[in-house]
DNA sequence: TGCACAGTTGGCGGTTTTGCCAAGTGTGCT
DNA sequence: AGCACACTTGGCAAAACCGCCAACTGTGCA
C-alpha cells in the first residue's frame, strides 16, 4: 500500500473515531436537526462544557461539523450532511441483525 | 435521555468504533469486492495474523461482517452493506474540503 | 477599565485500544 | 495417532482516549 493511500485511510478512520462515541453521535443528531451553540449542546448531553467542547474540536477536525462564531457564541452544524443517512442505515441494519438474533434463540427454544 | 436511547446511541457507537482504524477500514473495503479469508487480508493488512484476527472480531461484534468455515479456513464477508456507499461519500467530502482549504491557502497567497 | 458570560486549552488519573508473542483450538491428511 | 496448517485467545507493555478541574482567551456591557 502506497503512501498516498495510508493517508487517505488514515483521514478516512478519523471521521469513524470522530463519531465513535455515544456522546458526539448524540451531538451530531441534534446538529442534523439545525445549529446549536455549545451551551444547547452541553445541555443536550450534560457533561462538563470543556468535554463537550473537546469532543466539538473532534469532530471538527475530522471534518464532520462546522463552528462559526457570532458574538460570545460559537454556533456549531453539520457539514458532513450524509452522516444522516448513515445513521439510519446502521439503525436499520442494527434493528435486522437483532431481528435475526431473536429468531435463531427463538428456533432454538422451540426446537429444544 | 432515556436507556433504550442511550443503548442505541451506544450499539451505534461501537459500530463506528468498529470502522475507526486505518487496518480495519482497509479490510471492510477489501471484502466490498468478495469474500476473503484471514491469511488473504493478513496478507494484505501485512500485520501478524493474531492481530488481524482480532480486528476481525471487532468487526464481527459490531455487526460490519460475517464469517464462516469452510474446511480450515474461515471466510469473512461484508454484512452491513451500506457502508460501502458510506465510504464514498466521506472519501469525495474529504475530498471537498481538501479543495477549499487549497483555495482558501491559495486566495490568500495571492492576496499577500 | 472591570466584570460576567461563552468557550477553549492544559493537565492529571483512570480506562480502553493496539499489536506482538506465545499458547491453545479446529481441520485435513497420512 | 501424529503432524501441518488456519485461525483464535491470553497476556503484556505502549499508546490513545475520557472526563473532570483549573486556568486561560474572547466578547459584550456598564
Amino acid at each position: 500500500m502506497d503512501a498516498k493511500t495510508l493517508a487517505r485511510y488514515e483521514a478516512r478512520s478519523q471521521v469513524f473515531k470522530a463519531l465513535a462515541h455515544p456522546s458526539r453521535l448524540l451531538m451530531v443528531d441534534e446538529l442534523t436537526k439545525s445549529e446549536r451553540c455549545v451551551c444547547e449542546l452541553t445541555a443536550l448531553v450534560g457533561s462538563d462544557m470543556s468535554t463537550v467542547s473537546k469532543h466539538l474540536s473532534v469532530l471538527k477536525a475530522a471534518g464532520v461539523v462546522h463552528d462559526e462564531r457570532r458574538g460570545a457564541q460559537i454556533w456549531y452544524r453539520l457539514r458532513m450532511k450524509c452522516v444522516t443517512k448513515f445513521f439510519g442505515c446502521v439503525d436499520s441494519e442494527l434493528q435486522r441483525q437483532a431481528c435475526e438474533q431473536w429468531d435463531l434463540v427463538h428456533s432454538d427454544t422451540v426446537s429444544n
